[in-house]
RNA sequence: GCGGGAAUGGCGGAAUGGUAGACGCGCUGGUCUCAAACACCAGUGACUUCACGGUCAUGCGAGUUCGAGUCUCGCUUCCCGCACCA
C-alpha cells in the first residue's frame, strides 16, 4: 500500500486536536523548556516558504526535548498592530480590526496544515484589549519610575520625590535631562504643583519632551532610529525629515551600560551582539571646556576620547549648526561662515555620507583657549563634525586624527606631534598610544596610562571638565501619530500628562470615522468623540494623549504572556514566571537585531528592577535562521536596438557577398551613417522603425529621395509578427533589393507590439538590446516558459515570441528575495497539498543549515518524498502486508540503528538538521540493503523519525499496537557497544597521500596494524625501496607512513 | 574606512586535524512499458589510461604538521551590519 501523506495527516491532526496533545500545563514536577519564535506580523500575503523555515526547526526541538522528559512551551501569536493594516484601512475603509483578524485566520490556516506542536491556547496578539492592557499597565510603571545610579536600578518616582522634600536634588544620582537644574529642599517646597510635574519629567523613564524627530510626512507619523534606514522610513520607503515635535520617549540610555554588560552572558550570535554594541555606541573619554577668546562667559565643550593628544590640538571645529556659531563669527568672516551654514543645510543626508572624503569648512575667525596651556587657537565651522553627536563641537588633533590631518593639511593649519611614537605625519595622522608624550606640557614623558588620569584629574580639580561616558544610543521615540497601536494611558491636565487610574484598564482604542489626521493636523484618535477621560466623579473630563504607542511595545514583554496567558490580575503571575524563567531558545530573523531586540532587552532589565522578570535577560540563547530565497524567471523583451542587430545577425548577412560590404552604423550617438543599412553595389537603404514613429519614417523618406537611394522601410512590429520564420523577411528584402522600385513599406498597422526572445539566443545580442521581465514561476517549468497560458495573460497581449531552435522559449533564473512583486513566491499549501507536512517540513531542513540563507527549489523535494516512502515501504508492503516481525535483531541491524541514534541526537543538539534529515535517508537505505523489517529496529527508528514527520511517526506509532502519542514516547538510548564492529578497515597513506586500505580485527595492537600495513603489495610499490623512517597509526583511524 | 560572516562538483550542501565531495537534486545508461511518466538498478569532480592505475582538485599565496577544506599569517572576492561617532 502506497505511502498516502494526505489521508494520514488529517487523520492525525484531528486525534491531536482531540486529544489536546499539545496543551501544556505549568507543571513544576518536570524540567522546563522553553522555545519560542518571534511571532509574526500577520500580513495580507499570506506565508511562503521562507516563513516557517525556523518554526520547522523550533518545533523539531521542541518535540525532541518532550520526548527527553521536559515540559516544553512552544507558543505562537502574533504581532498584530501595525502599519500595513492602518494604511490598508486608509485605503478602503475597512477596520485594521477587521483586515487583521482576516489575515490571522489565513495565517493560522496555513499554519495548521504544517502540523506544528503550538499550544493554541496559550496564543496572544498584540492588539487584542487583554492583551494590551498589560503594555499600557507596565508603560505606567515606566512613567512611575526612573533610574538611581547609586541603586544602579529603577526606583520609584515617589521615593524621588521624598528626597527632593527632604535634600532637594544635590545628592541624587539618577539618570535625568541635560538640563536639570540643581535645587534644595526648600526650592522644591516652593515649586508648584505642575512645575514640580514638570521636573518629574526629567527624571521618569518615560516621558513627554521636545525634540528632533525623524518625521516621515507620507506615513503621517515619527519614527524612531531604528526604523529609519539610509534616510527613509524602512516601511515603504518614504523620505524622512528631522521636525522638532513634542514626543513621548523612553529613557533607554539609563540602561545602555547594562545592556552592553548583559550582552556577555547570553549565548547570541556575535554579529548580532556587535551590532547592539554598535548601537548603543559606548565610548569613554572626557568633556572639556574651552574658553572663547574676548568673549567672555562663553565657553565651548568638546567631547573627546582621547584627552592626551589635547597639547596636540592647534583648532577647534564647531558643526555648521552649532548655536555659538552666530554669536562667534568676527565681521570680516560672516559672509563666509554665512555661504557656509547655508551650503551645509541644503546638503541632502545622501550627499553628506557620500562625500565623506571632501574636505570643507569655514573659519570663524574667533578663536578658543587651550585650557592646558592658554594657547589660543582658531575655531572653524565644518559639516565632518555632527551636530547630533556629543556636544556638536570638537578639539582638533590633526597628529591623531585622520579627518583633523586632512581638514588641517588642506586649510594650512598646524600639524603638532604629541608623542615620540608617531611615524610619517607629513603623509597621514598616527593615533597611536605607544610612546611617550612631547610637546605636551605636564604630561611630557608620560605613558597613555598615566597621561590620562592625570589629566582628568586636573580638569576636575579646575573646574574645566572631568572624565565622561558618551553614547551614540538616543533616547528612544515612543509616539506614534497613528491609529493602529496601544492607546497611551494618559491624559492631559493643565499641560501635564497623568496617568489614567490603573482600574480603567484597558484603555480601549475608540471607533473613528476616518484613519487619517485631522484637518488641524491631530493624529487620528483626535477623531474620535467623546473620547476624554473623567476622573472620579468630577464633571470636568480631560483629552487623552492623541498618539498611540510604536510597534515594538506589544513586542517588547510578550513572552511573559504565553507562560500565563489569561491571568486578568497580572501581565504574569510570579508562579508561572518563576517557574518558565526565561526564553531558553529564540529564533527568528536577523533583521530584529537592534529594534525588537534591543528594546525588549530593555523592558526586561526595567521588569527585573521592579522584581516581576525573574532574570535579567530575557533569551539565553538566539539562533537568526536565514532567508530562503526565491528563484525568480525573467523573460527578455526586446528593445529598438534588438530589431537592428536581429536583421543583420539573421537576414542580411547572406547578401553579404551578392550586394557588396555594407554600411551599418558603427555608433548610433554618432549617426556617421544616415541610414541603418545601405549596400555598396545597390541603392538600396533599410531603415528599420517603429511604425508609430511616423514623423522619423517622413524624414528618411525625404532624406533618400534627396540622396537619390530607394528606401526600404521595416517595422519593428513586422519583424517581431515573423520572428520565427526569418526567411519570410530574406524574402522581402531579397525582391527589394532585385526591384526598381523607389520605396517599400509594408501598408497595414501590424498587429505585434512587443516581442520576447528566448534567453538562450539573447547572448548572441548585446545585453542593452533588452529590458528583463519577472514571470510568474508557475508558468515555467525548467526554465521554459508555459506559452499557451502566457498568450492568455494581459501583460503578454500583442506579444510574440523567439523560440530557440527546439521551438521552446526559454526563461533567463536570478536568485532573490522571495516577493510577490517578483513572482517567485512558493506557498507552503501547495507543497504540503502535493507531498504532504512532513515531507515539506523535512525538505525545509534538508536544504542546509538553518542560519543559511539558501535558494528554494521545488525538484529537490522528490529525493525527500522517495526518502518517506522508502521508510514507510519497511514497514507496509505494496499490497498493504503488514512486514514488521518480531525476531531477533542483528549485530548488523543494530549497530545501523544506533550509528542513527547517536548522530540524529547530536545532531539536534548541534541545531544541525539537514544532517539528520540525510541520516535518516542512510539509515533507511541500510535497512533496505539489509532487508530489515524488525519491530525491535523500526519502531525505536519511527521514534527517531517524531520530530521531523510526526503524521507519518504517529501512523506507525499506532500501527505498531500504541494508543498513546508517539509525541509523549521516550528518546531512544544510546547504546555504543553496538557501534564497534568486529574489524576495522584503515586508510594507509604514505606520505599523506591515501594509497590502499587494510582491513584488520579491531582488537589488534598499533604495531600490528603497522606490521600488515608494510606487508601491502600496494605499500612496497608506492614505497619503491626508500627507506620507512617512521609509521604513525592512530588507532582506530589511519596508518601514515613516512618516507 | 570599521566590525561580523562566508568561499568545497552542474546545483543545495557533508566532512571531532585523519580516505574531500556524505545525503539529495540534476545528468547518463539499464530494467519495466506499445510508449511516456512513476518506480527500480548502476554510474557520475577534472584530466589521463584499453585496463590496473596515476596526476590535479576545497577562492589565491605562504606557514605549522607524519597528515590541512579544517589551525596560523598575508591577500582576493562576495554577503550582512555600521559609518565623518570626535
Amino acid at each position: 500500500m502506497e505511502y498516502n501523506p494526505r489521508d494520514i495527516e488529517s487523520k492525525w491532526r484531528a486525534w491531536w486536536q482531540a486529544q489536546g496533545t499539545y496543551r501544556v500545563s505549568n507543571d513544576p514536577s518536570k524540567p522546563k523548556f522553553y522555545i519560542l519564535n518571534m511571532f509574526p506580523y500577520p500580513s495580507g500575503a499570506g506565508l511562503h516558504v521562507g516563513h516557517p523555515l525556523g518554526y520547522i526547526a523550533s518545533d523539531i526541538v521542541a518535540r525532541y526535548k518532550r520526548q527527553n522528559g521536559f515540559n516544553v512551551l512552544n507558543p505562537m501569536g502574533y504581532d498584530s498592530f501595525g502599519l500595513p493594516a492602518e494604511q490598508y484601512a486608509i485605503q478602503t475603509g475597512i477596520h485594521p480590526a477587521v483586515s487583521t483578524e482576516q489575515n490571522i485566520a489565513r495565517y493560522r490556516e496555513q499554519l495548521d496544515n504544517i502540523g506544528f506542536c503550538f499550544d493554541w491556547s496559550r496564543e496572544v496578539r498584540t492588539s487584542d484589549p487583554a492583551y494590551y492592557k498589560w503594555t499600557q499597565w507596565i508603560f505606567m510603571q515606566l512613567f512611575r519610575h526612573y533610574y538611581d545610579l547609586d541603586a544602579d536600578k529603577a526606583l520609584p518616582v515617589s521615593d524621588l520625590v521624598k528626597r527632593f522634600e527632604k535634600n532637594g536634588n544635590a545628592d541624587v544620582h539618577a539618570v535625568c535631562d541635560e538640563d536639570t537644574p540643581l535645587f534644595t529642599a526648600r526650592d522644591w517646597s516652593g515649586l508648584t504643583e505642575k512645575e514640580q510635574q514638570l521636573m518629574l519629567l526629567k527624571y521618569r523613564l518615560t516621558f513627554p519632551e521636545e525634540s528632533y524627530v525623524n518625521w516621515c510626512p507620507a506615513l503621517g507619523t515619527v519614527l524612531s532610529n531604528d526604523e529609519v534606514k539610509d534616510g527613509v522610513s524602512e516601511r515603504g520607503g518614504y523620505p524622512v525629515e528631522r521636525k522638532l515635535m513634542k514626543q513621548w520617549s523612553m529613557r533607554i540610555i539609563a540602561y545602555a551600560d547594562r545592556l552592553l554588560e548583559g550582552l556577555n552572558e547570553i549565548d547570541w550570535s556575535e554579529s548580532i551582539k556587535e551590532q547592539q554594541r554598535n548601537w548603543i555606541g559606548r565610548s569613554q573619554g572626557a568633556s572639556v571646556r574651552f574658553a572663547v577668546d574676548s568673549h567672555e562667559g562663553a565657553a565651548i565643550e568638546v567631547f573627546t576620547t582621547r584627552v592626551d593628544t589635547i597639547y596636540g590640538a592647534t583648532f577647534m571645529v564647531l558643526a555648521p549648526e552649532h548655536e555659538l556659531v552666530s554669536r562667534l563669527t568676527t565681521p570680516a568672516q560672516q559672509a563666509e561662515v554665512d555661504a557656509y551654514v547655508k551650503w551645509a543645510a541644503s546638503r541632502t543626508e545622501l550627499e553628506r555620507m557620500s562625500e565623506v572624503k571632501r574636505v570643507t569648512g569655514a573659519a570663524t575667525g574667533a578663536f578658543a583657549v587651550n585650557p592646558f596651556n592658554g594657547e589660543r587657537i582658531p575655531i572653524y565651522i565644518a559639516d565632518y563634525v555632527l551636530a547630533g553627536y556629543g556636544t556638536g563641537a570638537v578639539m582638533a588633533v590633526p597628529s591623531g586624527d585622520q579627518r583633523d590631518w586632512n581638514f588641517a593639511t588642506h586649510f594650512g593649519l598646524p600639524i603638532v606631534p604629541i608623542s615620540d611614537a608617531q611615524q610619517n605625519l607629513d603623509t597621514a595622522a598616527d593615533p597611536t598610544k605607544e610612546g611617550l608624550y612631547i610637546n605636551s606640557g605636564m604630561i611630557n614623558g608620560m605613558t597613555y596610562d598615566e597621561a590620562v588620569p592625570r589629566l582628568i584629574n586636573w580638569l576636575e580639580n579646575n573646574g574645566l571638565g572631568k572624565g565622561k561616558v558618551q553614547y551614540k544610543l538616543r533616547n528612544a521615540v515612543f509616539s506614534r501619530q497613528r491609529y493602529w497601536g496601544e492607546p497611551v494611558p494618559v491624559y492631559w491636565k493643565d499641560n501635564t500628562p497623568q496617568l489614567i487610574s490603573e482600574k480603567d484598564l484597558p484603555l480601549v482604542l475608540p471607533a473613528i470615522d476616518k484613519y487619517l489626521p485631522t484637518e488641524s493636523g491631530e493624529p487620528p484618535l483626535a477623531r474620535a468623540e467623546g473620547w476624554r477621560y473623567r476622573t472620579g466623579n468630577q464633571d470636568s473630563s480631560y483629552e487623552y494623549e492623541l498618539s498611540t504607542m510604536p510597534g515594538w511595545a506589544g513586542s517588547s514583554w510578550y513572552w511573559y504572556r504565553y507562560m500565563d496567558p489569561h491571568n486578568e490580575r497580572e501581565f504574569c503571575s510570579k508562579e508561572a514566571a518563576n517557574y518558565w524563567k526565561c526564553v531558553d531558545w529564540y529564533i527568528g530573523g536577523s533583521e530584529h537585531a537592534v529594534g525588537h531586540l534591543l528594546y525588549s532587552r530593555f523592558w526586561n532589565h526595567f521588569l527585573y528592577d521592579l522584581g516581576l522578570a525573574p532574570e535579567r535577560e530575557f533569551a539565553k540563547k538566539l539562533t537568526n535562521q536565514g532567508m530562503i530565497q526565491g528563484r525568480s524567471s525573467l523573460v527578455y523583451r526586446a528593445k529598438e536596438c534588438f530589431y537592428e542587430e536581429y536583421l543583420w545577425l539573421k537576414v542580411l548577412q547572406p547578401f553579404f557577398k551578392d550586394y557588396g560590404p555594407m554600411q551599418i552604423p558603427a555608433n548610433k550617438a554618432e549617426e556617421s551613417v544616415t541610414y541603418d543599412f545601405a549596400f555598396e553595389t545597390n541603392d538600396l537603404v533599410i531603415e528599420v522603425v517603429s511604425w508609430k514613429q511616423t514623423d522619423k519614417i517622413e524624414a528618411i523618406r525625404q532624406s533618400a529621395e534627396a540622396d537619390g537611394k530607394r528606401l526600404m522601410v521595416l517595422f519593428n512590429e513586422e519583424l517581431a509578427e515573423c520572428i520565427n520564420q526569418h526567411e519570410r523577411t530574406a524574402a522581402k528584402v531579397r525582391n527589394a533589393l532585385e526591384s526598381r522600385e523607389r520605396f517599400f513599406m509594408t501598408a497595414s498597422g501590424p498587429q505585434i507590439e512587443q516581442l520576447f526572445v528566448s534567453h538562450d539566443l539573447t547572448a548572441k545580442y548585446s545585453p542593452d538590446c533588452f529590458s528583463k521581465l519577472h514571470v510568474d514561476i508557475s508558468l515555467v517549468q525548467d526554465d521554459v516558459l508555459d506559452l499557451d497560458r502566457v498568450r492568455q495573460l494581459p501583460m503578454f497581449q500583442g506579444a510574440n515570441f523567439k523560440m530557440n531552435p527546439g521551438g521552446v522559449f526559454t526563461c533567463a533564473f536570478e536568485v532573490e528575495k522571495m516577493s510577490k512583486s517578483k513572482f517567485n513566491v512558493v506557498n507552503p499549501d501547495d507543497m504540503v497539498a502535493q507531498y504532504g507536512a512532513d515531507c515539506f517540513r523535512m525538505y525545509e531542513m534538508f536544504l542546509g543549515p538553518v542560519e543559511v540563507s539558501k535558494p528554494w527549489d521545488t525538484k529537490g523535494i522528490t529525493g525527500v518524498y522517495g526518502f518517506l516512502r522508502r521508510f514507510w515501504g519497511q514497514f507496509v508492503s505494496e499490497n498493504g502486508a503488514w512486514l514488521p516481525t518480531d525476531e531477533a535483531p542483528t549485530r548488523d541491524e543494530l549497530r545501523v540503528l544506533h550509528t542513527s541514534i547517536k548522530k540524529i541526537t547530536e545532531d539536534i543538539e548541534r541545531f544541525s538538521m539537514n544532517t539528520c534529515v540525510s541520516h535518516f535517508m542512510i539509515l533507511t537505505n541500510e535497512l533496505r540493503t539489509l532487508k530489515c523489517h524488525k519491530r525491535a529496529i523500526l519502531e525505536p527508528a519511527v521514534v527517531l523519525l517524531a520530530p521531523f514527520a510526526p503524521h507519518l511517526a504517529e501512523e506507525l506509532w499506532h500501527r505498531l499496537g500504541h494508543e498513546t502519542s508517539v509525541c509523549d514516547a521516550a528518546w531512544p538510548t544510546l547504546n555504543e557497544v553496538f557501534l564497534k564492529t568486529d574489524t576495522i578497515v584503515y586508510p594507509v597513506q604514505i606520505n599523506g597521500k591515501h594509497r590502499g586500505n587494510i582491513e584488520i580485527a579491531a582488537s589488534a595492537t598499533p604495531a600490528e596494524v603497522e606490521a600488515l600495513a608494510m606487508q601491502q603489495e600496494f605499500v612496497r610499490r608506492n614505497l619503491d625501496g626508500a627507506p620507512v623512517k617512521k609509521c604513525i597509526v592512530i588507532p582506530g583511524r589511519i596508518v601514515n607512513i613516512v618516507a
